[in-house]
DNA sequence: AAAATTACATTCTAATAAGTATGTAATAGA
DNA sequence: TCTATTACATACTTATTAGAATGTAATTTT
């Protein structure tokens, strides 16, 4: 096989392998060796593909968890033909009832990383709020649409609205986490879709 | 010193300083040498009182911040003399805008557990949904009041609210983490505000 | 085809971890 | 007062960690 592809497929697979042991373990409590008897590899292939565990930290959060958010949260918000409280429900609430059990017993992977954020650590903070500020960033802009539209208030803050549908969806896969409990879900759902009806004209 | 004492106080030592680090750089990055370090006491003392690291994470779980939680977030809530929408904006946003610079970059202690529970420690998940759980059915109890007084409306579903209400609260707590910046404060409390508002009758 | 480079594997080091064993001075009980 | 116990400190063991050094076969470049 070419080098260069060869490579590359080494570099994703210790880079999935990462991600998923760092969301079923977190950050700190998943080692180098523990990543490295995952993908079957040496410890040589990983310190000649990167060059400490932040390197991969960082790369699993700019690369896959990156990745997640934007297909799961930001390009569903692009596609707003129809009516935008609609579109709000089903990306918050909707979506969220169809999570396999394994996603909603381990949560967020960027939100358990969130929690693993220390004082010392700023880097992994940085990353983390360019990637909350892009999806802040379009579901701004899809609230604005539907201002224009008129099918949202017009003194509805955007802004404001937006970090609290953000932090409120954050907040219930945590929850969830420790309640282990698909009622949790429900309960929230439904409160949920209260706000969001609350912010149509 | 009687014995008793003694030994009452360095617990409370050894539990009291494992909770700072473990709220400053988390459970899992913070080890017994660090604690024992910071305490000024050795390794012995802590086994003598201690079994294990698991047995100090339980402890500081069940102890301070549950302790925390009780002053913080259910006892307010005991204190309803007055309109029960209005103790809820206090207890869920004036509140904490008061919280300091450390308590705001740093987050929910309770909360950043919760990001390090993996698939496999159930235990912490347990003792921490005991708490939430003690948290809810107080925020319920609230509610319900608000509704018999008829300052809430009728057909709001208490548990769901409460819930609601808890995940919102968190869900900040972890985003302004991210983001370092008082400024997602204001703008989520606006929200909340809005959202308390829709309660009312 | 020879030389250089790449993609790893193997081996090693130095630090740090959790937890145990042992020692000792102070206190408490008989 | 003698003995037992408590509250630690010190020293040790074993496991594990991050990362560096070295080796090597395959591939690329010249």
């Amino acid at each position: 096989m070419k080098q260069e592809l060869k490579s590359k497929e080494t570099q994703d697979l210790i880079i999935n392998t990462s991600f998923e042991l760092f969301y079923e373990k977190g950050y700190n409590a998943t080692s180098i060796p523990d990543i490295m008897k995952e993908t079957s590899l040496s410890k040589g292939a990983f310190y000649h593909h990167f060059k400490n565990k932040h390197e991969i930290g960082t790369k699993v959060i700019e690369v896959i968890i990156r990745k997640r958010i934007k297909e799961g949260f930001i390009n569903p918000l692009t596609n707003n033909d129809g009516n935008i409280p609609k579109l709000l429900k089903y990306v918050f609430t909707n979506r969220i009832k169809n999570y396999s059990d394994r996603e909603k017993a381990l949560g967020c992977p960027a939100n358990n990383l969130v929690g693993e954020i220390g004082y010392t650590d700023q880097d992994f903070r940085v990353i983390l709020k360019d990637l909350f500020e892009e999806w802040r960033s379009e579901l701004i802009n899809t609230i604005d649409i539907g201002k224009k539209r008129g099918e949202i208030k017009q003194e509805i803050n955007s802004s404001a609205t937006a970090i609290s549908l953000i932090c409120a969806f954050e907040g219930v896969r945590g929850v969830r986490k420790v309640y282990d409990d698909d009622d949790i879900f429900d309960e929230f759902l439904e409160s949920m879709g209260l706000f969001i009806n609350s912010l149509t004209a």
